[in-house]
DNA sequence: TTCGAGATTTAGGTAGTCCGAAATCAATAT
DNA sequence: ATATTGATTTCGGACTACCTAAATCTCGAA
């Protein structure tokens, strides 16, 4: 049987490896809230379960069955946030706590109903896609913010959900997933960065600008794109 | 911390002690679904933690603080039954074990935009009365229709939701709250009622038609309502 | 009033998830 | 090549919720 506590393993699991090529320990830890020691106990017991690959020392990756559980559970969680924003609505920097525990009892009856009652959303209110029923995702390419050159162009894709204080300032600034801006300046020290978004020009620091992600329109002409290391 | 097994607990001694004036550990296990040692050991466990009174070979009984837990959860499960109902348009007899699991995870916050999006509604699908945020419930009388004299005119107030298979055939028979009917004859040996809905007339087992609470609307002339045991 | 039957509790055990402290490993700097 | 440091694992232990089997209690029938 997999318990909810699988279930929040595998879905970090999985959103760890779409920032990082080799999830570790540690980082597990961090994100599900328990000690290493506890991570270690568990990705042993995931590993004999055949949902993780897991190499004592080196780190873990999702199997075939792993990632489709995760996919599974992020689904619930994003039809969930979309359908509290939507139908309820809840503002978006208090939907994610609240989808982080429905997500592991709603039926797959009830996911249905919401998805159809939504007609079938693409994206959740963060501008993350959201799996398809049959675990299917298209995994944008995750330009951070604080990788792109001044001068370039932008339209914010997806910003992260997990902090309503980072998303409530967000809100205040205008910065939601659709909003066009152009980078003026990246401070190269501190890494602040200055936008402009419509007509006003703001700051901010790289803290907030990691978790902002977009894609470009218009290229600056004196230099590529850096990659996110 | 309280774990939604005492949540369980609690709700499910609220809703036998309505239906009885003592409750057992046998009860309890059946009702919660495990063994009457494990009741035991879990009794113990909410009396020290002042939510019950429990005396061994006795029976136990909510203390105010327990009864407020249990109404709370109650408040939260007929809440979300009539969401699940009104606005997902989910069926009767699929909404209770739904709301099962979904009862425990929801916000406060949660909790009052359903509630006000419903308009604060009094009674849930299966005619229960939903407590108020203060856990103020009016706890009607209930009359089981086993119980009813032949003669009598009376309209259906609360079915078990507990049945899905009861309530996809009361649905069927058109046995909903609200519905009126009158009693033509109680078969004396197993209990046979028949009744007259509307125009057609049909016969409930004492099985099926203890779980439908009643109110009389017109007392028959040839004797009292006999008391449930 | 004693005896059972049935209900209940006690005893002993399992599985899951967590912890801190100690031991071990890996990778880097010297 | 080795020592140090930081990450990771191992170890021993805690807690919750569950079980079965055995012991105990309660209460009604004889």
């Amino acid at each position: 049987m997999i318990t909810e506590t699988d279930q929040n393993y595998l879905k970090e699991t999985y959103a760890l490896q779409l920032e990082h090529d080799h999830v570790t320990t540690s980082m597990l830890a961090d994100r599900v809230g328990a000690s290493a020691a506890t991570v270690t106990g568990m990705l042993k017991k995931l590993a004999e379960r055949q949902w993780v690959a897991y190499e004592p020392y080196k780190g873990v990756t999702l199997t075939e069955t792993g990632r489709s559980i995760a996919l599974e559970v992020v689904r619930h969680h994003r039809l969930l946030e979309t359908y509290l924003s939507k139908a309820l609505g809840i503002p978006w920097d208090k939907v994610h706590d609240e989808a982080e525990r429905l997500e592991h009892v709603i039926s797959e009856y009830l996911e249905s109903r919401i998805d159809e009652l939504l007609d079938h959303p693409a994206i959740d209110p963060h501008g993350s896609p959201i799996p398809a029923h049959d675990g299917s995702i298209r995994e944008s390419a995750r330009l951070h913010l604080t990788d792109v050159r001044a001068g370039t162009d932008c339209e914010i894709v997806e910003v992260s959900d997990r902090d309503p204080g980072l998303l409530a300032r967000l809100d205040r600034l205008k910065l939601h997933p659709g909003t066009r801006l152009q980078v003026l300046g990246v401070e190269p020290i501190d890494g602040l960065i200055t936008l402009r978004v419509a007509t006003e020009s703001l700051v901010l620091g790289s803290k907030t600008a990691s978790q902002v992600i977009v894609r470009i329109i218009k290229e600056s002409h004196h230099g590529r794109v850096q990659q996110h290391h």
